[in-house]
DNA sequence: GACATCACG
DNA sequence: GACGTACGTGATGTCC
């Protein structure tokens, strides 16, 4: 090696540190140390990234000088100029963020110099020093295939995708961008970036970009000249977002004059040394590199010792047997110290907590299990009383033996909060939100329930009975001897300590187990990205808005319920009158016998239970032959407005919040849809207008407004992309009536003479597709007969064909593999695919359903989790999800920010990683209650 | 606790 | 040729 300064001859590799971390990551199972549990999958890659990079620089072309260039830090000067600047980024990994740091200590184990700077991006140290580079007379090359960095290439800096071993010249740039690299930040400020969140020139892409570009001459030319464009659309896009395209200009713009602290001199490229490189391999626990290292420079293999520091002798996991004498509880703060001390020392621990309620709202907490490794769980009971329930002189008194609640919470809160220990539970959302209300914000999070969901959804259940019987082989301790049941049951802080210690703390000792078992399989699923970023995230979401709410008027809903009562009444006596005998109205048991014994009407069928069918369609079809079906009909709608909606809202107004707190439940739908129970907030009446005006309860707090945002036609939509039906798709980007079109299409009849009813018809069809369309189906929908339902069904397919094409791959790939997928990869299983006989129909249409389902399911998902940045600087708050709407409460004068913004959110939220071929649109509404706001 | 019914997307 | 059917949910009331 020379001892000249960098010059002529000399040869600069630059590595994209982050890059090359990610690409570790992604590429392996999560690994962990063997002796404590460190995840270190992503440090294992890189180490082998660098190693094999090492190995290969050899030859006439090999660098003189190299460095390794990190990000630090997450804020940069571009969210100074933009706040926004790669806000919808998905969150690090919890189990990468730890290993950031060991990334740096093993480019330096290597013997490269390792450079980062506050404030700025790698990218823009890469520039400087590219810069630097050539203008000293050298050459630069650039290891990654960022394509942010193409704009430096030229003049002796070329990049070098190490993946595809490929290297990128200005030819290569111009293939990607369509313009060479020196005009490379006016495409991408034209053409925006969603993954960076760099706006650009809406519906202009790189394409585009780069014809207006190379028409114009550069950036400043064209939007200076803009009035010239010929295409009145474009034209306007230009003058209109004229400074969101200059401020994209400057995002993108790299910063070639960092202000560094070494030189390129520095850099000069230095032989690993093994006394810094081996010990570092060994403390990894990398036996495998540590080999083929030490092979490779010629020095002896360090010993490792892997034996797992916390109990030399202990047997493997699986050989613990459950075993409620080790469960302990913890009575002082110097018992529940140790505990902290050695979730430091693993940096994880299985967190249950006892409340007094299932309604987390409600609930008071009772005490807290602990549990960091099979066999040593523990109860740390906080609040329970002296007593049992039943206990005549039941009192208030505590229980002996027990920790002050302020003082275990003070303790434990820094550790719930600890940004670097992992908190486990099963169903998280529950504790953090019993947490929530002791002022603790749990994070970061796992959680097995949701791990099970991701693997498992179609297959079972995922509560935690469930899961320990199949996945452990071990019955749980059962909740119901302890708490009783029915009017005598007592809550959970009046269980004797003796009884609620093993009860607890195997809660979470199971919770763990499974977590142990679940975390590396969800990479052999294949669902660690469905898991990371559709299920874990939404956590923390979802508990907001529970807590947060929605105001329910009660003397709005104390009014209807009086006027239902009536109503009901003067039915009824119309109902007795009619039928000749009093009988109780809410009997279908009753009504049937009536209407099919006593009055003999025709058309009564037997169901299997041996009772006539009354429901709403039979009605309907008696309704033309007598009068008591339509009163039937009538007062069964009133009965359940009142009694579901009118009667049941009331007693779930909080007595502290005044407001409603509906509970979502993450995993209960197998197609990725949430459920929302206690009460359910997704089924409020709208599609008659006496039940609409249950909506009008539903109100804006003082000075604030409703703002009510949906998909428009998001499952069609999702259809059109995953068949690919050209047709459709052209409808939507038309912005068409798409059930008008549909009708146009199969009855021949012109969009400007369709009618209601053939639209209805359309309309019928399209659902049914959706839903895995039969004959019979529709002909009971659209009460025709099944052989003209079947016609329509021939024709659709005949104008769509891509429609059967994707049932019979769907069905086909669901048999094959036993489960299908969304575009997001959520899979969805179908055990019964294989059923024979009359039940085979029923799982083959769920298999074509739960794509177009799940998917519209993921983009929502993913929303929601972005929503919180997005409207983090307005008084805005998310309240709902009704699978297709999203519904806010703003302060006054904000509507139009918040609809803006959050907009934004949903019609993008397929991005980046699924790219739809028709883009989503969103209806938004405002107005001080629902019925007005949707 | 099963079943029928009906509210929503 | 017959089977019996739209997909996904949750809450309520009746009846056993």
């Amino acid at each position: 090696m020379s001892d000249s300064s960098f010059g002529k001859g000399c040869h600069l590799h630059l590595i994209d540190g982050s890059a090359f971390i990610f690409r570790a990551y992604h590429a392996l199972p999560p690994l962990t140390r063997k002796s404590d549990g460190l995840p270190i999958g992503a440090v294992s890659g890189f180490c082998n990234m660098l190693h094999r990079y090492v190995e290969g620089n050899t030859g006439p072309d090999a660098p003189t000088h190299v460095a390794v260039i990190f990000d630090k830090g997450s804020h940069t000067f571009r969210n100074d100029m933009y706040d926004q600047y790669k806000a919808n980024r998905d969150a690090m990994p919890e189990d990468l963020r730890p290993q950031i740091p060991l990334t740096r200590r093993a480019t330096e184990a290597f013997n490269i110099a390792c450079k980062e700077k506050e404030g700025y991006e790698a990218d823009d140290i890469i520039a400087t020093l590219a810069v630097q580079a050539r203008a000293a007379g050298g050459r630069c090359t650039i290891i990654s295939s960022d394509k942010d960095l193409m704009q430096l290439v030229g003049d002796g800096v070329e990049m070098l995708d190490a993946m595809k071993n490929k290297r990128i010249d200005r030819e290569g740039v111009f293939e990607k961008f369509g313009v060479y690299p020196d005009r490379v930040v006016d495409v991408q400020a034209l053409a925006g970036d969603s993954v960076d969140n760099v706006p650009g020139a809406p519906g202009i892409g790189i394409k585009t970009a780069a014809l207006l570009i190379n028409e114009y001459g550069d950036l400043e030319a064209l939007l200076e000249r803009a009035e010239e464009i010929k295409q009145p659309k474009r034209r306007q896009t230009l003058i209109d977002h004229a400074e969101q395209i200059r401020l994209s200009r400057r995002l993108v713009l790299l910063d070639e004059n960092t202000p560094l602290d070494f030189t390129l001199d520095d850099l000069e490229v230095r032989d690993p040394l093994p006394d810094q490189l081996m010990p570092f391999l060994a403390e990894m626990e990398f036996r495998t590199l540590t080999k083929r290292i030490a092979d490779h420079l010629d020095v002896e293999m360090p010993e490792i010792d892997d034996t797992p520091a916390s109990a030399p002798d202990a047997p493997e996991i699986e050989d613990v047997p459950f075993d409620k004498e080790g469960y302990e509880m913890v009575g002082d703060s110097a018992a529940l110290q140790s505990r902290i001390d050695r979730i430091y020392e693993l940096g994880y621990v299985a967190v249950d907590t006892e409340t007094t309620s299932l309604d987390e709202m409600r609930a008071d907490l009772v005490g807290i299990s602990l549990c960091v490794e099979p066999g040593s769980a523990c109860y740390i009971p906080l609040t329970h009383k002296a007593h049992r329930g039943d206990d005549l002189f039941g009192s208030d008194d505590l229980a002996e033996g027990q920790m002050a609640l302020e003082e275990a919470l003070s303790m434990l809160k820094p550790v719930l909060e600890d940004p670097s220990i992992l908190k486990i539970g099963q169903n998280m959302k529950y504790d953090a939100k019993i947490f929530a209300q002791a002022g603790i914000d749990v994070a970061p999070i796992d959680d097995t329930m949701l791990m099970s969901y991701a693997m498992h959804a179609g297959l079972h259940g995922h509560g935690m009975d469930a899961l320990a019987e199949r996945y452990l082989g071990h019955t749980p301790i059962p909740i119901k001897p302890l708490l009783g049941s029915g009017k005598s049951a007592i809550t959970f802080d009046k269980v004797p300590l003796e009884d609620a210690v093993p009860y607890a703390a195997e809660d979470a000792e199971i919770t763990l187990r499974l977590w142990q078992q679940f975390k590396p399989s969800l990479h052999r699923a294949q669902v660690t990205r469905v898991y990371e970023t559709m299920e874990r995230p939404l956590v923390p979401v979802l508990a907001a808005m529970e807590r947060t709410g929605i105001e329910v008027d009660r003397d709005t809903l104390s009014r209807m319920s009086n006027a239902f009562s009536q109503k009901m009444a003067g039915l009824e006596d119309e109902i007795y009158g009619v039928a000749g005998r009093k009988f109780n109205v809410g009997s279908p048991k009753q009504l049937g016998e009536i209407l099919f014994d006593e009055m003999a009407l025709e058309g009564g069928k037997k169901g299997k239970t041996g009772a006539y069918a009354t429901g709403a369609d039979v009605l309907e079809d008696l309704a033309t032959e007598h009068e008591l079906p339509r009163l039937i009909l009538d007062w069964r709608q009133l009965s359940k407005l009142k009694s579901t909606y009118t009667d049941a809202l009331q007693d779930h107004i909080n007595p502290d919040t005044g407001r409603v707190h509906t509970s979502y439940s993450i995993a209960g739908a197998s197609t990725g849809r949430l459920a929302s129970t206690d009460p359910n907030l997704q089924n409020i009446p709208i599609r008659t207008e006496e039940g609409r005006r249950i909506r009008e309860a539903f109100v804006a707090g003082e000075g604030k407004t409703l703002v009510a945002l949906d998909y428009s036609q998001i499952e069609l939509r999702i259809l059109a992309h995953i068949a690919d039906i050209p047709a459709l798709k052209q409808a939507f980007a038309d912005g068409q009536d798409i059930h008008a079109m549909t009708a146009s299409e199969m009855f021949d009849v012109p969009m400007d003479e369709m009618t209601p009813d053939v639209r209805r018809r359309a309309k019928a069809i399209n659902f049914g597709v959706i839903y895995g369309i039969s004959g019979f189906g529709l002909a009971r929908n659209l009460r025709i007969p099944r052989s003209e339902a079947q016609g329509f069904i021939d024709r659709y397919f005949e104008r769509f064909p891509g429609i059967r094409t994707y049932m019979d791959d769907t069905k086909a790939f669901a048999k094959e593999n036993g489960y299908v997928e969304t575009l997001f990869g959520r899979r969805i299983h179908t055990p019964n695919i294989t059923d024979k006989g009359p039940r085979a129909g029923f799982a083959q249409r769920a298999a074509i359903n739960a794509p177009i389902q799940g998917t519209a399911a993921d983009v929502i998902r993913r929303a929601m989790i972005r929503m919180p940045a997005a409207i983090r600087d307005l008084p805005a708050k998310m309240l709902l999800q009704v699978h297709d709407e999203l519904l806010f409460e703003v302060e006054q004068g904000a509507e139009d920010d918040l609809i803006t913004a959050a907009r934004d959110v949903m019609e993008n939220a397929a991005d980046p990683v699924v790219k739809l071929d028709v883009k989503l649109t969103v209806d938004a509404g405002q107005g001080a209650n629902w019925a007005v706001a949707h």
